[in-house]
DNA sequence: TTTTTACCCATGATAACCCATAAACATCTT
DNA sequence: AAGATGTTTATGGGTTATCATGGGTAAAAA
């Protein structure tokens, strides 16, 4: 499977369709469905994507018939019941749902940004923000002594 | 097997017909019963569903267990006793008895609400008060302390 | 009969599909 | 190095097909 690299921003048109990137479609290239799975993050103000497949393994993973464990209920009332397919048309688009936008305070532009296995979906402005704060964080870590995780 | 993703909310009609999701019916596709298989949650004012070939799995799971505990009695009134078989019509559409709308406080809409492997029927008020809790519920556990912060 | 259940067709709204243009990028040429 | 050319990508719009919904009618059950 292929990965998600840098941040693209691209148009939402009057019909609420955007294109995927084309580095993105690339990562995803060879998946049993042709399109995008998307969810509300339920901690930031953004879209949580990525493939199918992906979602397939999670369901088997929580496949089960014990009812009494309120974490997986949990998740799978927040993942599940809000992921939507959304599948390519012929030129690569997807329409994202209002309530969707709504969340991710999406106007006319949506930033793709690659998170390796995953992608998000950012209002340009407020992703740019939230990596500044991500790097200013990282930096006075990085200043203040004891060592990054994995940083680069 | 196809899994069940979002949540599709759908009108009741006067006949007591409701569309099953066209997504669903799809996830349905290649089943042997053409139609889908529901019972009362024992744990929520909600309605469980699945296609016709899980509930056959179900038994043979509960086959290997103690016959005579008390659980596997329990499950098996519970559940077993309690399915109806609903099928759809030719446009897709069931009937909900009336003693699973009143179980689920459903009047003249229906969310379909998308579980992976299962799926639930909910009145669409109570199901989102019921998802708002969850996601609640998640986003406190990240913040507070131990996960990553790159929360879904 | 009266009621219920299954099947058939009609319609409006929406989403999928097709083609056309524009912009970005890379490649080749002179 | 600059310009020309071709190719991939992004964007826009019009048209068709699909889906959810409603109603009618005939067969089946009560």
């Amino acid at each position: 499977m292929g990965i998600f690299l840098s941040t693209v921003i691209n148009r939402i048109d009057r019909k609420g369709r955007v294109s995927v990137p084309a580095s993105f479609r690339e990562a995803l290239a060879q998946q049993s469905f042709h399109g995008i799975v998307v969810f509300r993050s339920y901690v930031l103000e953004t879209l949580e994507g990525f493939g199918m497949d992906r979602i397939e393994r999670l369901s088997k993973d929580l496949d089960r018939f014990d009812y009494f464990s309120q974490e997986q209920n949990d998740l799978v009332t927040s993942i599940f019941a809000d992921v939507q397919r959304l599948a390519f048309d012929s030129e690569g688009r997807v329409v994202l749902p209002k309530s969707f936008c709504d969340h991710a305070h999406l106007g006319d532009q949506v930033a793709f940004v690659g998170q390796g296995a995953t992608f998000q979906l950012w209002n340009p402005q407020k992703f740019q923000a939230h990596q500044e704060e991500a790097r200013k964080r990282l930096s006075h870590q990085k200043k203040g002594g004891h060592g990054n995780d994995r940083g680069a």
